[in-house]
DNA sequence: ACCTAGATTCACT
DNA sequence: GTGAATCTAGGTT
């Protein structure tokens, strides 16, 4: 089955492990990016998850996730770093799923160039922030849609094994870091490397003989 | 108007 | 592993 809208129409905490493995495509005049995402972050809105930008209802800012399923929603951090979510959900339920990590899998020299401090390219799209840049995302692309040009969201391959764990980067408060709310492809080398958890679990039943599992 | 925290990355050690 | 660089939104004066 196609990855279409509807397919958005859950919580982004159920769509995580589903989407690991879908490939996003971002079209410029420098040509086609796509990249197999590889980690994903969910965040929810509806006051339980204090970790999240729509915690305390719509602003500016957060608007995009409070809209239709299948947009991008882009924001500033750190005074240096543009962070890109496929929101999630029907609209007024915020919910998104932060791309954390993949792999390009298309446009490598276009990808190379905009990363150039990139020592390999493992690390074109390894981080959030990374992604961003691989990708071609902008502050000016929130709320684009991600199932018309530029963009395209469509299906991969199915990972064999999938994990998940604490999320990254969300400060303890309201324990928000306790939800096991971070997705990623069991192995794969373009998980990111930035605080990683020292307990991940297996979230998955499509994980065979899961062994004690291995953090990225 | 001012202040602070933040869904981070890079260059070093 | 650690520190610096950087800016925007949101809350507070």
């Amino acid at each position: 089955m196609a990855l279409e809208r509807s397919t958005l129409m859950e919580s982004a905490v159920d769509l995580g492990p589903e989407l690991l493995g879908s490939l996003i495509s971002h079209t410029t005049e420098e040509g086609t990016v796509t990249i197999r995402l590889t980690e994903l972050e969910a965040y929810v809105g509806n006051g339980v998850d204090p970790g999240s930008h729509a915690h305390r209802g719509k602003t500016k800012r957060n608007a995009t996730m409070f809209g239709e399923p299948g947009h991008l929603y882009a924001y500033f951090t750190y005074g240096m770093h543009v962070c890109g979510n496929i929101v999630c959900a029907p609209a007024e339920q915020p919910s998104g799923l932060l791309m954390r990590g993949g792999e390009v899998v298309e446009g490598i020299d276009i990808a190379r160039r905009r990363r150039a401090t990139a020592k390999s390219d493992r690390d074109l799209a390894r981080g959030p922030g990374r992604l961003a840049v691989a990708l071609g995302i902008q502050l000016a692309d929130n709320g684009s849609d991600l199932f018309a040009a530029p963009f395209e969201l469509r299906e991969g391959q199915k990972p064999q094994s999938v994990l998940s764990g604490p999320r990254t980067g969300v400060s303890g408060l309201g324990g928000s870091d306790l939800y096991p709310w971070r997705f990623w492809i069991e192995g794969d080398r373009t998980v990111s490397p930035y605080k990683r958890h020292p307990r991940s679990r297996v979230a998955v039943s499509r994980s065979r003989g899961s062994r004690r599992p291995r953090p990225p």
